[in-house]
Formats: C-alpha cells, sequence, structure tokens
DNA sequence: TTGAAAGCGCTACCAG
DNA sequence: CTGGTAGCGCTTTCAA
C-alpha cells in the first residue's frame, strides 16, 4: 500500500473532518447587512434597549441577524459589561445523593434568568475550594453558591465575599454574617431523636458525620438536647466518621458493637449511607433491624425506602433550598439590600421499618 | 423612631455589606509598579512564553503580580484567544446515579489542565438540548461532551459539531460520524441473557427502557441476540419506560404480570432504578425474588447492594468512561486527529440475590 | 432615533 | 530580550 493510498484512506475516515476555523459572524455583519451602525444593531439585539428605535428599523436587524445566525460574542460583551452571567456553585462531592435535587432547584431558577452555572467539587478539601474560589473570582462569575463550607472557613468566604456576592447553601459557616440558607438540622437531629424516645428507647447512640461540617453539627446538637431533657441517655462516642459514607457507618457501628456490656438499642445515623453501613455492621455480627437495634438515618436518599429494612430518615426539602438559594443569589447580585441571615428550612420524619421499640426494655 | 435612626439601624444590621465596585488590578497596573511595558508583563506572566525573558524581569513581575494579587481578566484573555477555556458537558439528568462516578472522572481531567467544567441539565428534553447547545455556542466553550443524546439527534449535533469539537459519551447517535465513548452495552445485554439462562431460565422478559437512546437499545439487542441462539423464549412486551426510573420499572413490570396465563421466570431490567420497580410489582402480588421471578439490573447503583434482595447487576467502568472521554476531548481541542470511531468499554456482571434458577422449570 | 468614537484588558505581531 | 501598536467584538457615552 503507497504512502498516496494511506494518505487517501484516512482521509476516506475522516470525512467529518470540518474547518472550524470560519470566522463568525459578528455584530459589524449584521450592521453592514441591516445598513446600519454597529451601536444601532446592538441596541436592536437587546430586547432592554430595542425600543428605543424605530420598530422598523429594529425589526429589520433582528430579522437580518436571525438569518445570519448571528450569535453574541460572550467574551466581548463580558469585557465591557464586567459580568459574566454566570452563577458558581461550589459542592463538596457530586456522587452524594442529596444534591441532584438541590442542584435541579438551583438550575431551575438560574436558567430562566438566562445563565449558566458553573458547578466545581472540592471533596471536602480545603486547598481546592481556594483554587476554586480564585478560578470563579478569574472568571467574574456573577455570585457564588457555596455548599462545601466548613466551620472554619469563614476566612476564606470573607475574602472571597469581598469580590463577588456568596451565598451559603447548606452549611453554615458558623456565623450568620453572610446570606445562608440551610436546612433546620437541629430540628432534624430532634425529630430523631423524640421518635426513637417515644419508642421507648433509653439507651442510644449517634453515628456521627463530619463535625466540622455545620449541618452534622446540627444534627448532633438537636439529638443530644432532646436526650438532656428525658431519661434517655446517650452513648459517649468518641468518633465521628472523615466522611458520610457507607464505609464509614460501618466503622463507627461496629467500633460501638465492639464495646464491652450491653450494646445500644438504637442508633442515630448522621445520612442514610451510614445507616446502611450500620446496617451491615449489626449484619456482621448475627444482630437483627430493628428487633436489636433501631436505626433513623438523614435524608431520605433515593434508595432508602427499599434497602432492608426500609429505613426511618428524615426527609429534607432540598429542591426547595435549592430554588430559594438560587433566588437569593440573584437578589444579592441584583444588590437588593442582602441582609446577613440563616434561614432554615423544617425536615419532616418519615418513619419506615428501621425503627420498633426495644425488645429488651 | 426617626428617619435617621431607621437608617442607622438598617447599616448596623448590614455590617458586612463591602464595596465591591473597587477596580482590580490590571496588566496595566502591574507593567507600571514593574517598570515594563504591559506586553512585556503578559509575557512574564506566561508560562509558556517566561523564558523570553530575563529571569530577572521576569521574576520581578512575576513578584509584583502576586503582591498585587493580579489576575488575569478572563474576558479579556478569551477575547483575545478565541477560546474560554472551559468545557461543557450535557447530561440528561443529574440526578442519576450512574453519573457522578463519569462527572468526576472528567473532572479528574479537565481540572489537571486548569480548565473550568460547565454543567447543564436536557432532562431529555429536545428543546431543551438545542437551548443549552446555543449557550455553549455562545460561551465559546473549548469542546462540549455531550453524553444527552438520543438515536435522532445527529442533525443537531452535526450542527453543533461544525463550531465546536464534540465528544460523544455514553450514548452514540446511532452513526460513528463523531468520537464517541460508551460503555459495551450490547455485551452487557449479552452478560445479562447469558447469566439467566445458564441459570436454566427458558422465559425471560425485558424491562426495556428508553428505545430512542442508543444504550438501552444496546442493551435490548444484546439480550435478544443470545435469546435467538437459544432454547429461551424472550416474551413479547410492547411497552418501554418512558424514563428509566423507579415507577416506570413497576409499571412495566405490572404490566406483565397481568397478562393472563403463566409469567415469565426473570426480568432483565434496562437498570437498577427499573429493577427496583419491579421488585415493588412483584411484592405488590405477593410474589419473591428470587424464587418467583430473578431480576437483573444494570448499572450497579450506590445502594443496590443493599436492597432487598441485593440486586445482581451489570457494573460499567465509569469513572474510567468520564476519564476517556475527557482525555479525547482534550485531544480534540488540541487539534489532534479525531478519528470519528466508537470506543467500546466492557462491563462486567455482579451476581447477587436477585437471581436463582428458577423454581418451575 | 441614529451615528461616531472610545475603550473594556489582554495578547500577537513586528521593530528595534 | 523588550517596546510599540493594533485590534479581538461589544456597549456606551455624547452629539447630531
Amino acid at each position: 500500500m503507497s504512502l498516496h493510498q494511506v494518505a487517501r484512506a484516512c482521509k476516506a475516515l475522516h470525512h467529518t473532518f470540518v474547518d472550524r476555523s470560519s470566522a463568525r459572524v459578528t455584530l459589524k455583519d449584521i450592521a453592514r447587512l441591516a445598513g446600519v451602525h454597529p451601536a444601532t444593531a446592538s441596541r436592536a439585539l437587546d430586547p432592554a434597549r430595542g425600543d428605543m428605535l424605530t420598530p422598523e428599523t429594529r425589526d429589520r436587524v433582528r430579522r437580518v441577524a436571525q438569518e445570519a445566525g448571528y450569535q453574541v460574542n460572550s467574551f466581548a460583551r463580558s469585557l465591557r459589561k464586567n459580568s459574566s452571567g454566570m452563577v458558581g456553585v461550589v459542592v463538596a462531592d457530586v456522587a452524594n445523593p442529596f444534591l441532584p435535587p438541590i442542584l435541579r432547584g438551583i438550575e431551575q431558577i438560574i436558567r430562566a434568568e438566562q445563565k449558566l452555572l458553573l458547578i466545581a467539587e472540592t471533596h471536602d478539601d480545603g486547598s481546592t475550594l481556594l483554587e476554586i474560589i480564585d478560578h470563579f473570582v478569574a472568571r467574574r462569575v456573577d455570585a457564588v453558591i457555596l455548599s462545601a463550607a466548613h466551620l472554619g472557613d469563614e476566612h476564606a468566604v470573607a475574602s472571597l465575599a469581598e469580590k463577588i456576592p456568596v451565598v451559603l447553601a447548606v452549611r453554615s459557616v458558623g456565623s450568620a454574617r453572610f446570606p445562608t440558607i440551610t436546612h433546620d438540622d437541629v430540628l432534624g437531629g430532634q425529630l430523631a431523636a423524640e421518635h426513637l424516645v417515644s419508642l421507648g428507647h433509653r439507651d442510644l447512640a449517634q453515628l456521627r458525620g463530619p463535625m466540622d461540617v455545620s449541618s452534622f453539627r446540627g444534627r448532633e446538637q438537636g439529638f443530644a438536647a432532646v436526650m438532656s431533657t428525658t431519661t434517655a441517655l446517650e452513648r459517649f462516642v468518641d468518633q465521628s466518621a472523615t466522611a458520610p459514607t457507607v464505609e464509614e457507618g460501618r466503622r463507627l457501628a461496629k467500633a460501638i458493637l465492639d464495646t464491652p456490656g450491653r450494646h445500644p438499642t438504637a442508633f442515630f445515623a448522621h445520612n442514610d449511607l451510614m445507616a446502611v453501613g450500620a446496617l451491615e455492621a449489626l449484619r456482621d455480627r448475627g444482630l437483627t433491624c430493628p428487633r436489636d437495634i433501631s436505626i433513623v438515618g438523614y435524608n431520605d436518599a433515593p434508595l432508602s425506602n427499599h434497602v432492608n429494612p426500609p429505613l426511618t430518615t428524615v426527609r429534607l426539602p432540598s429542591l426547595e433550598l435549592g430554588r430559594r438559594v438560587a433566588t437569593l443569589a440573584l437578589a444579592v447580585i441584583a444588590g437588593s439590600p442582602t441582609e446577613p441571615t440563616i434561614e432554615k428550612l423544617p425536615p419532616e420524619l418519615v418513619i419506615r421499618q428501621s425503627t420498633a421499640a426495644p425488645s429488651h426494655p
């Protein structure tokens, strides 16, 4: 096979090769085609200022632009207006099943405003967060929705907030210095505790998520608050999960079950994945849920009603949270007076089959 | 309370109010501070061209920039370079549990290149796809990774590909006109069928996902291909799911179970959520899995090993797919010869407890 | 109502 | 190796 033939074969293979170097249609082109000045064309194409023109001119320009397939060059526009039309969202972990409804809520609102979403993931790593913030600042996003804050991040957030409007979602930084919308995790923890106590449990333990995250901290406190007002006893557990995963839930539960003496009759896992891990730990020891130990999860994750047994859990209004936080972000962008307050959305207890009265009271 | 007092109260409330209007440091500022021409400063700050300068000048500029907290204005840079440094990802549905590993894989590669990810969701709606494409084109993303294609979208993709490099992920458009990386769904369907047949099943049915999506179509064909080479019989089912959800799986399974006569002894659900729906349908009729009916799922979704019974399923190398597809996108951006081929990643059968030999052979 | 001109901040090119 | 110059495509004064 000659070189020539090879070349031909290659070319045939690449029959979809396209030349993308063709210059695109610019505003000037449209102006020329419509016989007006670029400035006029610009006005005609801006819905907000289209009525400064003769309807006639305006429509002509628009028609021409339409036919020519004109699209603004967003770089030029952004450079001029110094605003990108993008909203940055920072999450800890896309794989966390409680995120999608939040993202969807945010997206619904943001897209309705013709803005675009820039999503980045920190993996709960502080230096990654800093990097992402840098990127967002460099790209001049109109606002940042931050749902990956840790309790120590106040300083980083403050320095970001100097440059870009910031709204905190899901997790607060502790103080109420920034506009924040979270779930009411203290209430969530209370709900879980009250449910278990009213079932008759007197010896309970928490499987705690990372304690440097406000949402887990809130759950812990709500739960503990109820404990302290009843005759029930919360087991002292000195560990908490490094990440809210199945593995960590299993590890924590195992540690408790390995402790000599009677084990608690109920667990409050700080999320459903950890609850599932606890379920595994029980099974490993031949224990049954809820007969031997009751378990309450958190989040009402997608398949939590299909695990064995279906999980009693705390359901969060995440879609609503996403919508509100996006709306708030838009308000902040628009420069409306932003009171730096924390708004808390109430969760709801969903009782299924992983909780029951203790069998050895 | 006087107006004045109100104003003061308000001000106190807004103590975190910040003035973000302060002009930012520009390249010109840095140049002046370092006593060089802006063009020189530009070179000094570009790692690729930094060695055109005296190390001395370069370092001085860099130090000044560092101290002044200089950040390039990405609009200006993009306008000049006509490239945004962003990669757009189009997905059907962020909530789909098989997506996170793919997104993570993509992100790993893309972030290593200092590019940013723009993520948008179609909800499997054609006009939304068009809108998103428009946005991406307007924003001049460097490339688009499209994992939400339908079998009819060839035209839309082609017109996008004229303007921006496109890489197809997960779902092909049918033909191999574009560089594409998918899972090998035909093989996946085969694996499921062979497993069931070797267990002794002779009367099987598929719970099909949307048939205008290549990945479901592939599963169907792989499964059917095995059926036709054995004595096993595939039930004719004229419906397929409108979306691969628990509800649709339940509906489809119910329709089959409602058909008079003996029911099949095994289902192949086109994904795990549908398999869980089928599980519900069985339970509704007092049937047990796998005793009465075996079920194979698809995807190995997060909690599928924790449902009751744990699901036999097909596991996909999604992280790897994400990484490859991102690498491919980068190659296409770099203008490397892109053979428009389909690459298929092999899945793996995971046998758990939702499948067993039929009890009434 | 429309046109002219300026400039957003950066980089590519050409001279020196 | 460095400086000057021009211009990316758009919007926004200001004048007419």
